[in-house]
RNA sequence: UGAGCGUGAAAGACAAUCGCUGACGACUAGUGCCAGUGUACUAGGCGUUUGAGGAAAGUCCGGGCUCCAAAGGGCAGUGUGCUGGAUAACGUCCAGCGAGGGUGACCUCAGGGAAAGUGUCAUAGAAAAGGAAACCGCCUGCUUGGCAGGUAAGGGUGGAAAGGUGCGGUAAGAGCGCACCAGCAGUCAGGUGACUGGCUGGCUUGAUAAACCCCACAUGGAGCAAGACCGAAUAGGGAAGGAUAUGAAGCGGCCCGCAGACCUUCCGGGUGUGUCGCUAGAGCUGUCAGGUAACUGGCAGUCCAGAUAAAUGAUUGUCACCGCGCAAGCGGUACAGAACUCGGCUUAUUGAUCACUCAUAAU
RNA sequence: GCGGCCGUGGCGAAACGGCAGACGCGCUAGCUUCAGGCGCUAGUGGGGGUUGACCCCGUGGUGGUUCAAAUCCACUCGGCCGCA
């Protein structure tokens, strides 16, 4: 089953911080990835976006796609790591196939994806 | 047909798959209480149901609600400013009055007081505000190329020159006299009133209050980050300084009044991103009655988001509308995301419908 | 949610309601130097019309008050900051 509730995303700002600073970062042109593989974050996610993207609204999309993104793929995905995904301007008006396959891209990159 | 002026409905629809928030239900697992049936909490999947706006925005006003002991008085400050009404209240709305703009439909107006007082009116100009002012001109006189006196009709300056036009009058002129107009005061009539119309009077008062100000009215302050609960939780501890029942802090300006014991700085250390407030309200829909209208009242029906790094999404298909294209088809479908809540205003933006105006043409 | 500040030449910034751009950094030209820098002197200061003189528009924007607005008032756009 491929459901995201709430308990497996980020919620405090401390934890953000930590991912953003300490994880490893990648990132291409719609994208950025920061990969976090220390202890009690595991299996979580956290997705950003930034006032320079513009409005409430495209903000609010910008994460959702986001979020779908992992959504659908978490199967592949090693269960030991966290992840923090920062949308990027040129992402605004795209479709959710641009937004999959850049974050497929970056996973590879990342090695983020199990057997 | 073209141009315009007001009004302002609606905010693409349906289906499938996957996913999210809240509520309810039964189930499974764990923990606590209990002898146990059971019950409470947590987690999980399942089923039913629910889920953004007209501006949710800007935060420009006004209420509810909560706390500040109570929310009292005065001053200051701030705001509003034609009249009458609506309203919980408003800087909003409705109906009028007045002024200005437009051929017109219609639009705009912080629209009280300048005779309570003060200030300002640069440059130019003789003079810029109290009974002021003589630069040129005009008139009279004389010692005749100059001076004295009179004069605000003319010139000139200025945004503005001390009511305007005409006739009389005069040495020349002047509300000096008269008529009309404007304005002021009084009075009569109509109107709840702003005001409008008439009559009479003395002949006359610059502009600016979005300058200070005066007058009238309103206004205690803070805001759900209010506040309450659980709790180790503005805790408790140490050091320095200050104040003190002869009255501290406080009541976010001051005084009265209230009240009644601490306050400031530094050091070191610990603990929550908990729960409630949190959605039934000046609510929504329909209808009837009153009112020109804003709006009010009655009756019936109805329950319609409650998140907290913040749910309402993604994909696919069909249809609708628009653009391009012969066609297949391709692209597009505004502005924009609830955060305690309600009434407005303003701004962003797609956009019917209806009423009206002007121009042209036809009948 | 509450509150505050700013917007003027290319840049940083001044300016009682009365000639907009003081002043500094720039830029241009000249002097100085073998050359450059430093220094000294003068000028240009935004846009449009014009050969020039000169005229019109310009203080984020739109209106208003005033004889006159960078300044006062209202609305608005953009940027910055503070408060648990």
């Amino acid at each position: 089953m491929l459901k995201l509730p709430k308990s497996r995303i980020l919620r405090r700002r401390n934890d953000f911080q930590k991912v953003h600073r300490f994880g490893k970062s990648y990132a291409n042109r719609y994208l950025v990835l920061y990969v976090f593989t220390a202890s009690g974050l595991e299996d979580k996610v956290g997705f950003a976006a930034g006032k320079k993207l513009g409005n409430a609204v495209t903000r609010n999309r910008v994460k959702r796609l986001m979020r779908e993104c992992y959504r659908l793929n978490q199967d592949k995905i090693r269960k030991d790591c966290c992840i923090l995904l920062v949308g990027r301007k040129p992402a605004v008006e795209k479709k959710y196939d641009v937004i999959e396959k850049a974050f497929l891209d970056l996973g590879r990159k990342a090695e983020i994806f199990g057997r």
